[in-house]
DNA sequence: TGCTAATATAACTGAATGATTATATAATCG
DNA sequence: CGATTATATAATCATTCAGTTATATTAGCA
């Protein structure tokens, strides 16, 4: 059996995915715990549909899940296919400082 | 002593350097040997200022290293400073084919 | 059923980026 | 020194991309 390898291609665009301040911090964040869109809004004080439009793209490559509760999209990290993501995502810095701060339900 | 901590906007930077199908090319390429400008032309069959400009591109973020003997400027892989890198580069393509089939010292 | 809250999508804009062409610099060699 | 080779830099252009504003969708709730 041949394990699968990853090409170039993919992988640039997987690191493309990386490559955007809001969107590592959005991975930082998930490294935490799961969250909502209004959640991760709130913490970073941007607009929701920049947030919106950075999980999509995240989602689309395959390094988020998605999961609707009621009214409240929840997205967290998916790691499993990626294994060369393992170490990135252990160097992010921690954002736990910035999750207490915002104060729980605050919108969800 | 506190570890100095990579921040998200630094990381972010380092990604970006990697995003691009070209230079993670050039990347697998180094992984394999240190190569001279020429060499990297002539595998990639692209012109030599888009090499040069990249290179330029990943000394500046320190990824690669820059050594001139006589007329040519060998460029080499230089993960030192970068650990959450190692895996990535560990998943990277074999680029041995390719090399192979470049015949030797044909510019160099 | 209508209202509100959470999220997504669309359209737009300014900035960043990769590739190309042309030119400059630097080193070797006759 | 002049010619050639290796590499770098500059200027230009088309494309991509992140963020904003405006609008649509979806779900809960009164």
């Amino acid at each position: 059996m041949v394990l699968s390898e990853t090409s170039i291609a993919e992988m640039a665009e997987t690191m493309k995915l990386l490559s955007d301040k809001t969107r590592l911090t959005i991975l930082a964040l998930l490294k935490e715990r799961e969250m909502c869109v209004c959640d991760i809004v709130d913490i970073l004080e941007t607009t929701q549909p920049n947030i919106s439009q950075h999980l999509k793209k995240l989602k689309t490559g395959g390094i988020v899940n998605e999961t609707r509760r009621s009214q409240w999209i929840y997205y967290s990290l998916n790691m499993s296919d990626k294994p060369y993501l393992h170490e990135i995502f252990i160097h992010l810095p921690s954002m736990k400082d910035k999750i207490d701060a915002h104060k729980p339900n605050s919108c969800c």
